[in-house]
DNA sequence: TTGAAAGCGCTAACAT
DNA sequence: ATGTTAGCGCTTTCAA
């Protein structure tokens, strides 16, 4: 079937395109009698209007652009469903580039930008985690840009706008819960450092520990957010410091590796050590036993990264002006059995 | 910054739009120098040409429309990477739109049709698995349609394109590895029978065991995929056949969720229970004991269909004909310690 | 080697 | 209530 165009349509009904694009914009200066025949002759050739056609005139695509880095995971995933929600419910639909590699180089991320951008997408949301690579020029480049941007889970910055997962408040969170069971000697398998969020974490738990007047001395392990590091991890941790009695681990996928590395040294959850984790994925209360941990509402991140870009956009719109902001979601802590003294 | 156009550089440039756009798409017939003088004000004034206009003028978006259900689980979500991998290979851009609700409704789905069809993607891959929400309007409709449509996991139907995993194979494989290790008395946890897939791994089960002469009943239970259904199937397993040897789990958060309820019923695994998943989750191998279980090559398939909407847009362009097929990815069986006797 | 004119599909602004 | 003209940003065609 060759797609059809409001031409043919507007011949097909003897009216001149400019009704059809009336009827079509449910216009009020249109005939009841005449609506009604293009509305006919409309459903019958199946005519569709081209956005493309529409994007160019009116100089809005009603798209989104989105760079998500690790969408196999669950975290990416779901704030990517979160954005999706939000973005659809408002009216745009979703253009969504994927980061693959082991680490997001800048290379690819000034190619996914120069993409999105050309192709005209109204409002941009940057759901790629900051690594050691340097980040400051992408800031400082979307902020000549006429288009809005928004950023999960980074460094806050001057003259940016942000969404982020408070995860210093988080992993201090996961470390004074097992503080107050009184538990002393609390080891920690890290994110990987180069990553914003990791390092979080760790000071939320360096902190924490530290301000209770304990040392964090042979208690930091580096994982890679797997669950194969978390058991490698775990395995060093006892060795290095046998006298271990509970774990933060950066995300639940380590913890689980960590469970695994302490059954075979014989050591029972949670009755020779206490575990927490971080993320809450749907698999952690089937964990054995059902893992304490972090939850973050990552969908609600994405909805609210959407929010502020459409706000952004729409002050842009009436040329007003637009204040940066960052906001911050707080994790939320879920007990269960693994952390139980 | 307002949007630099091609007349803003060509005026630059001191030359005609023509000249910009020769630049612009590496054409032969322009002179050296004033080529390295146009690009010097492309890259001055960041000039980036608008994929708008070009896709109006050229009839191609290259664009690939992808309707994906679930995807904050593991199976759409690595789909979706497999997709986009593929699509960004050959050039494309994914615009990515989803279905939240639990059982796709047709409204949804044709909403989400035109929407994809009105943007002028060159191509869709429709990633929603088949309910029995009744999709023959669906495939129907599509072969109506100038764009070409591939299907992920969805019953075969003539004059269609489809890639799906060998779902029925999976199941005999599950069981036919259980019946090796002679069990006799194997159980199952369905997904949803109102999707193609929980049904062709129940068919897989079923034929297995009766092909060794073995009867199903009060060996079946229903579930919905989650962990919490699978610990709920067991239980009821374990109720009405307490001679139970095996289970065969429909997706690895079922098993799971069984091997909770197994725990609780005082029944170890594999020694008094041997269990079987379906999906090889990453967290799989780090169940305890690890979960033996079916792998499907998820990316594999997100590839094979954009490879096919790929050929089938190639062969409308070249206005060949172009065969409708269906691509078969076989799963394959990963032993782990959950089923070892 | 370069440019002018026409037009992709649609709509804003101005007729009628 | 309806039509005409012009133009969004770019490329194709044809002329110079």
């Amino acid at each position: 079937m060759k797609k059809v165009t409001i031409k043919e349509v507007a011949e097909a009904a003897g009216v001149s395109t400019m009704t059809v694009s009336r009827v079509l914009n449910d216009r009020p200066d249109v005939s009841a009698v005449t609506r009604k025949r293009v509305q006919e002759i409309i459903h019958e050739m199946s005519y569709r209007p081209s956005a493309v056609a529409r994007s160019l005139i009116r100089g809005k695509s009603h798209t989104l652009g989105i760079a998500v880095f690790g969408l196999e995971h669950y975290g990416p995933s779901s704030t990517l469903v979160g954005v999706e929600k939000q973005a659809v419910e408002l009216g745009y639909s979703m253009l969504v580039s994927l980061m693959h590699d082991g680490v997001p180089g800048r290379e690819t991320q000034q190619q996914i930008l120069e993409n999105l951008l050309s192709r005209q997408v109204d409002g941009i949301v940057w759901a790629i985690a900051e690594h050691e690579v340097n980040r400051d020029w992408l800031c400082q480049r979307t902020r000549e840009l006429s288009t809005p941007v928004a950023f999960l889970n980074m460094q806050p910055r001057p003259d940016t706008t942000m969404v982020a997962v408070n995860n210093y408040a988080g992993g201090r969170l996961a470390t004074e819960h097992l503080l107050k069971q009184h538990y002393r000697r609390i080891g920690l398998i890290t994110g990987p450092l180069s990553w914003w969020e990791a390092r979080q974490r760790q000071a939320g738990w360096r902190d924490a520990l530290q301000e209770s007047g304990l040392s964090t001395e042979g208690l930091e392990v580096y994982g890679d957010w797997s669950a194969a590091s978390g058991e490698a991890g775990m395995r060093r941790l006892l060795e290095q410091s046998p006298d271990l009695e509970a774990l933060f681990a950066s995300n639940d996928q380590m913890a689980l590796g960590a469970f695994q590395a302490a059954r075979s040294a014989g050591r029972r959850i949670p009755q020779d050590l206490a575990v927490v984790g971080f993320d809450d994925i749907p698999e952690a209360a089937y964990f054995d036993p059902p893992l304490t941990t972090i939850r973050q509402d990552l969908r609600r991140m994405g909805t609210l990264a959407v929010q502020l870009v459409h706000r952004n956009m729409e002050a842009r719109w009436r040329e007003e002006g637009f204040e940066p902001e960052v906001l911050w979601v707080q994790p939320e802590l879920i007990v269960r059995q693994s952390s139980n003294s």
